[in-house]
Formats: C-alpha cells, structure tokens, sequence
DNA sequence: AGATAACTGAGAATCGAGTATCATCTCTCC
DNA sequence: GGAGAGATGATACTCGATTCTCAGTTATCT
C-alpha cells in the first residue's frame, strides 16, 4: 500500500460526496485504502485549519465537514441511512421568528426524511 | 430533605423552562433540592416512555427535553450561554428544496445568535 | 407497627468520540 | 546509499454523557 498523499485521499473523498461526512462515515468510505481513523481526523482538523474545510452540526450529534467553497446551503438528513445531502436554496421569513432582544447571527435548517435510496428501497 | 416526588420536581421544572433542556442543564437548575443526576435522567426516560416529554436534538450535541404537547415550533440556540428557546411560529418554502426521489416528513430550524440576557450584558 | 415495593442519591461502570503516543514507513535532499 | 523530516496506522488514553448498582429511604397497605 502507498504511503504518502493519504491526507488528500481524505480530501478528496469529501469533495466527491454530496454533503457533509462525519470522521466515521469518511473513514467507513475509505476502508480498503488502508486509511487509519486517526489520519482522518488528522487531515480534518487540518483541513479546518488551512480554512478549505469547514465543520457542521446537525441533529444528531455528530460534526461534519466539507469543503468551504460551497455556497449557502442547508441540509437533508435521511433517517434511514443517516445520511445528510446538500440542499441549495434558502427560505424565507426566519427574521419574523426572532423575539425582541434577540439578535440572529445566522440559521441552520434540516429536513428530514428518507433519500433517493433508502424511499425506493423501502 | 423529602423524598418522595423527586420525579415531579423534575418535570415540572421542564414544564416552568422557556425551552427544551438537557439532563444536565436541568439538573443543575435542580441544584439545592438535593436531587440526584441518577434521578433526572430517570425522570426524563421515564416522561418519554409515558409520552409526556419529547426529546429533541439541535445542534450542538447534546440531546434536550420539553414537553410533548407544545405545538409546531423551533429553536433559538444562544451561542454564548447555549440554552435554547422556543419559537413559535414556522417558515414557507421548505418543500421547494427538496430534490425528486426524495421524501420529506419533517423539518428544523435553528436560529443561532445571542438571546436577550446575553446580548444585553455583552 | 410491620411488610413490601417503589424511589432515591452517590458513585462506579460503560460507551463512544476524539486525541495522543509511538514505532515504522516514505519522501526529499544531499 | 544515507540522514532527517514529515506522514502513517494501530492502539492506548482521555473526557463527557449516560446507565447501572446498591444500600438506605419513603409510601402504601394491612
């Protein structure tokens, strides 16, 4: 087995994907490249430091990453496989949400429900 | 110390909440009443079995607790002192995102900022 | 009062996510 | 070919959240 570029075998994995992986789900894809879990988060958490990736927090638990050159976007969660998929688009109206005092920084919106995939299987 | 409706000290305290806690953040609320961390999260297992309580996740991690007859409504997470408040009220627009093959029986939104008492101190 | 079952608090045990360590490997530069 | 720096995989470890265990407490019923 190669030695060497495993840090961009990570990265490129996740520009490929169509939405944010967790450390896990990335490594899980990369099993059979001999890739440890560590040099995952490790190339994760460098990723975020050279300011190409960025981290995400959905329901859930777990953080995500993916590439930062993405525009606004939101995310669909499929409840079945766990997966979460990019959505482009915004809404409208969040601002009306906001009570007196408050003061929004920003917003995050999830759908959830099942995929392509997992809807077709079932 | 009375023993006896520890459980009840606990929901009701959920119930008294401007939004969904955690075990912890309701323990330590709870905090000179002398009841155990053991307690809280038996109190909550327990109000979800019964369907008394629902538990939701936002971002963040942890999992949170609130009443099960509140209706439709969201999330303001406060990045500062990370407590959650209800919002009543929805947005329009969420089905336009979903993409074909896709099947959508939920949504969450967050809105993330700083609530009143932080804003205000800051 | 006495018996019994449910409840309780404290702390130990468990679990998963993420990090640190270390010996080995690979690349680059002489 | 050899040395040194950085990268790598396996695994031990840490940390926080949650659950389990157990002995003592309290309520209920008689």
């Amino acid at each position: 087995m190669k030695r060497a570029k495993q840090q961009l075998t990570v990265l490129r994995a996740l520009v490929e994907a169509d939405g944010p992986l967790s450390a896990r789900e990335l490594w899980s894809r990369l099993s059979g490249t001999g890739v440890g879990l560590a040099t995952v988060y490790r190339a994760l958490q460098r990723g975020v430091e050279e300011g190409m990736l960025e981290s995400v927090e959905l329901l859930g638990g777990g953080v995500r990453y993916e590439p930062k050159d993405r525009e606004h976007h939101h995310y669909f969660l499929c409840s079945t496989c766990d997966h979460a998929f990019d959505l482009f688009g915004c809404v409208e109206g969040l601002e009306s949400l906001v009570p007196d005092g408050f003061q929004m920084m920003g917003h995050e919106v999830v759908l959830l429900g099942t995929c392509d995939g997992c809807g077709a299987a079932a």
